[in-house]
DNA sequence: ACGCGGCATATTAACGATCATACAATGTCA
DNA sequence: TGACATTGTATGATCGTTAATATGCCGCGT
């Protein structure tokens, strides 16, 4: 409340020179001579003048921020795209507000309509479902920049995302090569339809005339360590248990193998594990995980590309585009051959 | 550029009142009769209004924003940390502008002034340095309320932290109560001085009479998994190898966790490990950590609750106030009896 | 000596909101 | 009936900055 602040005006004062002469030199105008300018840049660094970046904006109509929504930062894979939007961002003068929804559709959508009400120039989104989308579209159709940060091909917004149907299929595709014919899947079987990776899951099983099983789908409703933990309690006490399992993300997958070691199960000889994102405790775990690994900073700096340029559009935006990252496996101890 | 944006104006024209009658009913005044409030917050909402944030923090001279300083988000505490000022924050209708000084304190630098340029309210910083807290003080100084995640009690700016020293030292103590002699520590001694952790533990050794060793002092340089294993690796190869090991963190903990299962060594019987933070990962290690654990919670809603305080400051701040959280060690497998 | 171009700086009006105050139309009371 | 509140709404200044335009001054050519 009240700070004192230091404005253009007070380094007029001290100049003698105008409040316009005094902005148009700090802008480093060509019209103001440079013995004006250097006296009065001096004026400003004795001053501590510092521009109002509020004031800037409410002129140029730009605030030159972003608004980052986020469902739940402790997902460590979250978090590193968090941090390395911020990075992209910064190196392009923009600043990330950021704010989590918690995964709840209507905060959501609050958070959205706050960003909007402080005039961010545009927003990354991880929505809470990949199908309830029509917010975020109303929001592009009213030409603000926005950019998902999980694909929907038909989403009608732009989205740049790993390709997670794709690398779910490479993890089953791998377990299946080495020999397993029961793999089970611990995924959440969220009803608003987040069903990539489920869908790489059964792509990989038909193709190799597998009959998939709903007994060795494990919802694991969430996605931390403990989750993950007894989601694979539910899997192994199957009479007909899986000799392989896909999780979700790696959180999971690390609760999946403790479990393992907590029942005395050898991992890979008894169970085999195929985790996600490839996070620096996959490598490091008990049984080094085989995990599917993309490069994020890949994900964001085309996604913070893109939205750079949908922000720098005239008129209206065009048409949305949807691009995919392909991940790979990375195959570690985890996962070896089976008979 | 140039999106349409619907102003009070508008909706003035709409409904045929002017600006400022529009501007009171839409903020619920009294002096605005039922009826026409009605009406205008019809229009309002057919046009979909949404007030300017800029323009207001312009008159309001804030803008209920925060900035957050963070050395780099990939620590999983820090994430956590992040996460719920987020959500506090939030809840007292604060929004949160986030970035990343790299470690580094020019960008450090940077990062505050870009704040200040963007007239944050106030702010939360993990320095980069407990002891280069000169460009801090002196925010202090100018009257700008600032919280410290980190806690110098003779920084002369507010702090608010989970004690270090006394988590370091209870780690410490708590393997010298169950027989070792021997202790290395996995700690940065980075020259400009976050030795918190270190002083606890030579406290610890010093009550004990144990004589403190330099060679059991292992510098990660970093505070991943793999530096931790590292480290260990540096620690083990002495000749006269320590029976227990400290970690600063908890993903050091489990880098050295991880050289112990390489190497053959069992955890505690060949080597105790003691972590600090107690993450997710640490519970759910191969051998579930021993660790330092404090609420973040607590941490956060009192940074939180401190910060806000300040702003709510008129005239000169009080005097700082340094609160240190007590935390308390949670013993698992990873440490017992040695003789 | 006059007009004109060019330079250096000043003036004015935005941007979208709020705040203090003004004003007009009623109603109230002596 | 006239002074005086009260009520409902409008006007104008303001926040700190930028942009468009204006002004004053100088030197120069003819």
């Amino acid at each position: 409340m009240g700070r004192p602040i230091v404005r253009l005006k007070d380094v007029a004062d001290k100049t003698g020179f105008s409040v316009n002469t005094v902005s148009l030199a700090l802008r480093g105008s060509p019209r103001i001579p440079e013995d004006t300018a250097v006296r009065i840049r001096e004026a400003a660094r004795d001053l501590n003048y510092m521009p109002n970046q509020v004031a800037k904006s409410l002129v140029s109509r730009e605030t030159k921020t972003i608004g980052l929504v986020l469902t739940d930062i402790t997902n460590p894979a979250l978090t590193q795209a968090a941090q390395s939007i911020e990075l992209a961002l910064a190196e392009r003068g923009y600043s990330t507000l950021f704010a989590t929804s918690n995964n709840d559709l209507d905060e959501e959508k609050r958070v959205i309509e706050m960003f909007q009400s402080r005039q961010v120039d545009g927003m990354l989104i991880y929505p809470r479902s990949h199908r309830e989308l029509d917010h975020i579209r109303q929001l592009r159709r009213a030409n603000y920049p926005v950019v998902l940060l999980v694909a929907d091909p038909d989403a009608g917004v732009d989205a740049v995302s790993v390709d997670e149907r794709r690398g779910a299929y490479r993890a089953v595709r791998h377990l299946i090569d080495i020999g397993h014919k029961r793999i089970g899947i611990i995924d959440s079987s969220n009803p608003m339809g987040n069903h990539e990776k489920r869908d790489g899951y059964f792509a990989a099983l038909t193709e190799a005339g597998l009959a998939p099983d709903a007994a060795l789908l494990a919802d694991p409703q969430g996605h931390s360590v403990i989750r993950g933990y007894w989601a694979m309690d539910k899997l192994m006490r199957l009479s007909n248990r899986p000799s392989a399992v896909f999780a979700a993300n790696d959180s999971l997958a690390i609760g999946a193998l403790r479990w393992t070691q907590k029942n005395g199960l050898r991992v890979p000889d008894d169970v085999a594990i195929v985790g996600f994102d490839n996070i620096e405790f996959a490598e490091h775990a008990a049984t080094p995980l085989t995990s599917v690994n993309y490069e994020i900073r890949l994900v964001t700096d085309l996604a913070v590309a893109r939205l750079i340029e949908l922000i720098g559009t005239e008129g209206t935006l065009p048409e949305p585009s949807v691009t995919l990252i392909d991940p790979e496996l990375i195959v570690r101890e985890s996962t070896h051959r089976h008979n």
